[in-house]
DNA sequence: TTGGTAAGTAGTTGAATACTTACCAACAGC
DNA sequence: GCTGTTGGTAAGTATTCAACTACTTACCAA
């Protein structure tokens, strides 16, 4: 028998081993007693505390938005300079995915959907608010004359995002722990440039 | 009762039925039911073809390799410039998604698979002919003045791999056919920018 | 002490699904 | 024109999985 626990303290033990679950296994293949096994009860205990098995996983974004959002937002504003606080969002998106391998795979995992489930509406909030963080950010860049203003903001958000799908890409065609951090700032380094003002 | 067919045109309809499919669901939730009903066939015929479903997708997935290159190989070629046939190959690669939508959905899909299955080991074969089609381009571009000596090649060809993946990405989530051409434009500009020498 | 509720278990159910088997029709080669 | 092979059908089988059910136990407050 397992200690019983408060159904909060038990979802948030069901999330985070679903997440756990998905460093090494698409989210199609992680059933729920999988989940269960995990956490330590058994299969139908999962449904004492979830109503189906997609509540899991849009409890479990809805975590993942929380979190990576405050942490940009927390790297943003600890840097003065525009793409200085633009630097430190990508470092703390690299080390979140790093810390978080089974983030990319279930938002993958969303996009595939093509209908508009409730779990697909919160991977589009969470993008949504970070294009607007990445705009910010654009803007007081051309305000203080680091950017051009020129700059197409809109693509340059489309091309930071770019940017982290192509690493994490890359680490799970081979297996890697997302690329190496060296790596991530080269490639960060070639971004920049391309937004940049021009020497 | 069905028209007979030989194996290998039925193979093809079978390849072509999966990726038709894949345009408007992930793989992993493509049954072989699914493709018999888009093939016009019972279920069971289509194990006269393939010993099981995996090899479907692993055909399908040798199928993209081989357009998918000689496509990317055309365009370059038609291009005198290094640069050129740089953006040459973009747009062509774009062209392929917005012709065949199901393609990033199935890459989507074995990248997710953490074990080296065949699938997954054609499209690391296909990436890594993919990259060194780009590094062979930079050292073009390099050698003729085009790019700076110092341009890093290898982070420019994962920044170029991110780029598609971020428009592809973007159009799954609002659910519309890739991004408009112009997007795409606007973005490779923004690339073309950071790899560029500088004005 | 007791009674209600929340959280657990074990077992079952019904729907899918990949793959198989038994049989049959077409056709090519002799 | 017979015969073996090939590609088809229809009807299985074994398995897996999400969800449910019937029942039990821990805990808390009256």
């Amino acid at each position: 028998m397992q200690n019983r626990l408060p159904t909060e303290e038990r979802q948030a033990e069901i999330v985070a081993a679903a997440l756990r679950l998905a460093r090494e296994l698409s989210p199609a293949l992680i059933t729920t007693s999988d989940i269960a096994a995990a956490v330590g009860v058994t299969q139908g205990a999962v449904f004492k505390h979830f109503p189906t098995k997609d509540a899991i996983w849009l409890a479990a974004m809805a975590w993942v938005r929380e979190r990576l959002l405050a942490a940009l937002e927390a790297a943003a504003q600890g840097e003065p300079s525009p793409l200085g606080a633009l630097a430190a969002v990508f470092r703390a998106q690299v080390a979140f995915v790093v810390a978080h391998p089974g983030v990319p795979r279930l938002i993958f995992h969303e996009l595939q959907r093509p209908a508009d489930s409730p779990v697909k509406q919160e991977v589009r909030a969470l993008l949504q608010r970070y294009r607007r963080l990445l705009l910010g950010l654009f803007d007081a860049a051309v305000q203080q004359g680091q950017a051009p203003a020129t700059l197409d903001k809109d693509a340059a958000a489309t091309l930071f995002v770019g940017i982290v799908q192509g690493l994490v890409m890359q680490s799970m065609l081979n297996g890697k722990p997302v690329a190496t951090k060296a790596e991530a700032e080269r490639v960060f380094a070639l971004y920049l440039r391309g937004i940049g003002e021009a020497p």
